[in-house]
DNA sequence: TGGGCAAATTTGTGATCACATTATCGAAGG
DNA sequence: CCTTCGATAATGTGATCACAAATTTGCCCA
């Protein structure tokens, strides 16, 4: 069992690999909140879009429908997972269950440099709110959660939460519109603060609390 | 926005498609426990022995690999996903997250239809064990679960239980070897009686021992 | 003007082919 | 006997084509 060639294999960069190419598009697009709930949309359409053959947004379409992001009804309707009040509360749920363990997980692989991280990524996400840019604020709030999330070195919890986060992303558009409230900011801070005290409890009850504060905003949007 | 149309189009039965039909094959043959974990597959190679061509497999482990259940690496080599003691214990913390709060959320929904249903396949399991079926078992056990979280409506947290079970799932054959024991239908048992009597912590606690005792058990093969 | 019916277009699906890359296997060299 | 290298076989990937089924369009009739 050559132990070396194995681990050589492993130093080999990833190729760039069209599907695979496709898929990163597609999911930050989703999970940034760029497609509309519900929209309809077509393999050969992303495909000219993208500047690519069918085949591999056949493949990356079909990861995205496994997690739930995208729908692929019996007619042969691919669709952005539309959104229900249902679906909206258990997402919710899930959220709560998944996402303050795993921020638990990632204290104890706690760092100052991840530390420093998160704060940079926070006062890049203050700034997108004061400019009322909601792209860059819907993808730093993901960098932010996802940094900490990624440091506890738990591949299987942390793509569960990327399959609910892949599910309520189209969410995230609605509520884009209106960027005047920066209380979200301060759920961070406490995160951050908690993590520096390597207070777990404390941890926990942030992201909660974030969450919530994230959900209500967008249930505020959706009730109406 | 014609309604009626819209409606005929939902009881449209599914059609026999190939690649979600070689999904569900591959799906029971994971979850059963059939593919020795860390196996190498090949598109070819599953198209072959499923009577198709290489198109429909390709989608379905595309599927399969964004759910975790195989694993495809950079160099372009296709696996059942392996498993590590990190592995283990995170899906050990995943299930006891996600699958007693399912059960709670299936006892609203909870009718004397259910808990027959239930009754019968934990007494189906029980012959497997009985005639040393481990076949039989596993595809009960899932039964028996997926029955009950199926009942409480919750599509998005189902399918984050799914994906975890599609990644221990392998490890079932590991310990199909050896069905003497009969103590995981006591908490079964324990469950269904929670269902009766529509006592929620009962069955968290019954789902949360259940899973405690399956898992010990694969993890007393996993560690030799 | 509004509603259905049929032609025409579009779409997902499946099969096949070509290609670069990887794994496999056998022979040569130490 | 073990390692290394080169040739061969096998694999995932991407593109293209054919087809059935669904959607869309446009026409006609009431």
């Amino acid at each position: 069992m050559p132990a070396s060639k194995s681990n050589k294999r492993d130093e080999i960069p990833d190729r760039k690999i069209a599907h695979e190419e496709t898929y990163k598009t597609l999911y930050y697009s989703i999970i940034t909140g760029h497609f509309e709930p519900g929209k309809v949309l077509t393999i050969r359409g992303l495909a000219e879009q993208l500047g690519c053959s069918p085949m591999p947004v056949r493949e990356a379409v079909r990861r995205l429908v496994a997690l739930g992001a995208l729908k692929m009804r019996n007619t042969r309707r691919l669709s952005v997972a539309p959104m229900t009040e249902e679906r909206f509360e258990e997402i919710w749920a899930a959220r709560v269950l998944l996402e303050p363990e795993i921020a638990a997980r990632a204290m104890v692989h706690s760092s100052k440099a991840l530390i420093r991280k998160l704060q940079r990524i926070d006062d890049e996400l203050a700034q997108a709110i004061e400019r009322g840019d909601p792209d860059k604020y819907s993808l730093k709030n993901w960098e932010f959660h996802f940094t900490l999330y990624r440091a506890s070195a738990c591949p299987i919890i942390l793509r569960l939460i990327e399959s609910v986060w892949l599910q309520f992303g189209p969410f995230m558009r609605l509520v884009t519109g209106r960027l005047g409230t920066s209380y979200v900011v301060d759920q961070h801070q406490k995160a951050i603060e908690a993590l520096k005290n390597k207070d777990e409890a404390a941890l926990r009850e942030a992201i909660r609390l974030d969450i919530q504060d994230g959900m209500e905003r967008i249930g505020m949007d959706f009730r109406n």
